[in-house]
DNA sequence: CAATTACATGAATTTTATTCATACATGCTT
DNA sequence: AAGCATGTATGAATAAAATTCATGTAATTG
C-alpha cells in the first residue's frame, strides 16, 4: 500500500509546506494530492501532516520522511545505473554555454552535484558571451546552452528549468521605496545599473523600459556585488533576480520592489541538439540542475513545458 | 517508472527461478508478471533475466536485486513503525499452541525472526498437546494456534501458512522402493512408525489408511530422528513431511516415495480470535512465519485462502 | 517427436489514479 | 462583520494502468 509515489508526495509536502505548491512541483493537481494523502492516512489510521499553514509533519509523517530520504536516492542511483547498463557506453561530453551573468550562482553547485553521479562525463564551460548561443550547438562548439527563451528551432530540444522574479533595487530611503511596485516611468530619472550585456538579454530593458519608450542613463558593472554597491551608494537603480539579491535585502543594504503589478518574471531553459537531449546523461544533467536550483534558490517557481 | 512492485517481482523471480512460481507466490497470474517484466525491460532497454530454466538475472537484474534487498526491508520496517504509531500502544501477547510435532522445526526460527521486529511482544509456547486446540482460544489459554484444518468457527480467524507433501519413508533396498508411489495397501504388511499423537492428527492414517480399511501394526517414537532411525533399521514404514526428511534422503539413510498418484498434501493454518487477528502485531507474526517457512523449508507451496 | 511445461501476447476487464467542478474552512482586509 | 483571497476536501466523471483471460509460441523431456 505504501508506494514510492507516496514518499515523493510526502517529501514535496514537507519541502513546500502546502498541498497546492507540492502539487505543482509534482505536476499534479491539488486534488490528486489531497486524495492520496487522505487515503494514506486512512489506510494506516494515523495523521501524517497537521493541516496548519505551513503544513507540519506529525511523528508518523517524520518517520516516512526519513524513509523517503533513505530510499529515494537509492532508487535514483539504481535507475541511473540501469540506463548506464543500457546505453552503448560511449562516454558523454557536456560543453556548456551560458547567456546570463547570474546563472553561475546556481550552475556551479549544480555541476558539482552532477559530477558526483556521472563522474565519467567531461564537463566544460564555453567561455565568453555570444550573440547567438544556439549557433554554438550547430557549430558543435557547445552541447548545452542555458537561455531565457524557447523558440522552436529545428534539431534543438528545449527543457524548462525554472522561473524567477526580477526585482527593482534601490537605496534604502529612496523615494520610490514608498511604492508597492515600480512601473516603467519610475525608472526614467535614475541611472540604470546593469551587467555589460546587450539589451536583448536585459529583461527590464527589453520587456519594460523599451516598450514604454523609457531610456534612462546607463552605468555598467561586471559583478552582482558591484551593482548592489552602486545602488546602495545612490548611484542609480538596478533590476536583478530575486534570488541574487536576497542576502543583501536581509542585511538591509538595499530595498527591492516588484516591477509592474504582477511582477516581472523570467524563465530559464536549457537547449541541446535533439540527438544529445535524448541521452540519459544529458537528461539527468538538466534534472540535476533543476533540482539543485529549487534546493538553493529562494522564491523560484516551476516552469511548464 | 521503477516501482516497489517491480522490486518485489524481481526478488520473487530470482528466488523462484520461474515466472509461474513467482506469480503464485505473489498471488498474481503468470501473465501479469510477464507483462510487467517485459514492460520494465523495454522501458530501460535492458534485459533483466535470461529466459533460461531456471531464470537467471543479468547484470542489470542483479543491480535491481541489490536495490530490492536494500530498499524492501526499509519499507517494511517503516510500515511496521507506522502501525505501531497508529495503535493505542497496549502491548501485545502471543501464547502459541501447536498441534503437530514437526512444526517446531520452523516455528522456532520464525519466532526468532519475529522477535527482532516486535521485541515488545511477549511470546510463550503453550506446552503439551491438546484434544481441542481451538478451545484454548476461547478459554483464553492461547492467543494463536497452529492447526492443519480450517473449519469456520464463530469468532475465530484462520490464516493459511503453506502446504507440504507427506512422503512415505522406507529403508534403502525395501521392496516398495521400486514403486513410483505407494498406495494404502502397501502399508498393510509393515509396522507404521508415528509420533504418539491421536489418529486424527496423523494424515496418512486419517486420509489414506482408515478410508481404505488398512490398519497396520503401530510403533511410536517421540522424535523425528528416532522415527527415521527405526525406518532405516527396517522396523517399519513412516510418513513424514518432505521438508523434515530432506536431510536424511540426501545422505541416503532412507528412501522416500509419494503417497498416492498425486501425493498426499497437507496444509497448515493459524487460528486466532477475530479481535486479535486484526491487530498489526498478530498479522505480522503470521506473515513472518510464512515468510520464514518459505525461506527455510524445501518443497513447500503457497496455500490459498 | 509427441507431450509437457513455461513464457509471450492481444484484447477485454477490472482496478486505481487523476481531474473537474465545487463545497468548505481560514485568515485578512476594509 | 462582510467580503475577498487562499488553501484543503470531496464526490462524480474520466483517464490511465494493471490484471486476467484466452490463446499462441518456444523450449524441454522422456
Amino acid at each position: 500500500m505504501l508506494t514510492l509515489k507516496h514518499l515523493r508526495v510526502i517529501e514535496a509536502l514537507n519541502d513546500s509546506g502546502s498541498l497546492t505548491r507540492a502539487a505543482t512541483r509534482l505536476h499534479l493537481t491539488q486534488s490528486a494530492l489531497s486524495h492520496q494523502l487522505v487515503a494514506l492516512e486512512a489506510h494506516y489510521g494515523v495523521a501524517l501532516f497537521e493541516r496548519s499553514r505551513p503544513l507540519r509533519a506529525t511523528p508518523a509523517g517524520v518517520r516516512l520522511l526519513a524513509l523517503a530520504q533513505e530510499v529515494l536516492p537509492k532508487m535514483e542511483a539504481a535507475t541511473r545505473d540501469l540506463t548506464r547498463l543500457a546505453e552503448d557506453n560511449q562516454p558523454g561530453r557536456l560543453r556548456i554555454a551560458v547567456e546570463c551573468h547570474t546563472c553561475y550562482d546556481w550552475l556551479m553547485p549544480g555541476m558539482d552535484a552532477y559530477r558526483a553521479h556521472w563522474p565519467e562525463v567531461e564537463m566544460d564551460l564555453v567561455g565568453g558571451f555570444h550573440t547567438d548561443p544556439l549557433a554554438l550547438l550547430h557549430e558543435d562548439k557547445a552541447d548545452l546552452v542555458i537561455v531565457s527563451e524557447t523558440a522552436r528551432h529545428k534539431g534543438v530540444t528545449f527543457s524548462p528549468l525554472f522561473r524567477y522574479e526580477m526585482l527593482a533595487l534601490m537605496a534604502t530611503g529612496h523615494p520610490l521605496a514608498s511604492k508597492a511596485y515600480l512601473t516603467a516611468r519610475d525608472f526614467a530619472h535614475d541611472p540604470l545599473i546593469t551587467y555589460p550585456a546587450p539589451d536583448r538579454l536585459l529583461d527590464v530593458v527589453r520587456r519594460v523600459l523599451k516598450p514604454a519608450g523609457v531610456n534612462p542613463e546607463r552605468r555598467l558593472a561586471e559583478l552582482t556585488i558591484a551593482i548592489v554597491q552602486l545602488v546602495a551608494s545612490r548611484k542609480g537603480l538596478a533590476a536583478l533576480p530575486a534570488w541574487a539579491v536576497q542576502p543583501f535585502l536581509e542585511r538591509g543594504y538595499v530595498v527591492a520592489r516588484p516591477i509592474g503589478k504582477n511582477g516581472l518574471w523570467s524563465g530559464l531553459y536549457t537547449a541541446a541538439r535533439d540527438s544529445d537531449a535524448s541521452r540519459a546523461f544529458h537528461r539527468d544533467f538538466v534534472d540535476t540542475l533543476r533540482e539543485q536550483a529549487f534546493m538553493t534558490l529562494p522564491g523560484i517557481e516551476p516552469l511548464g513545458a
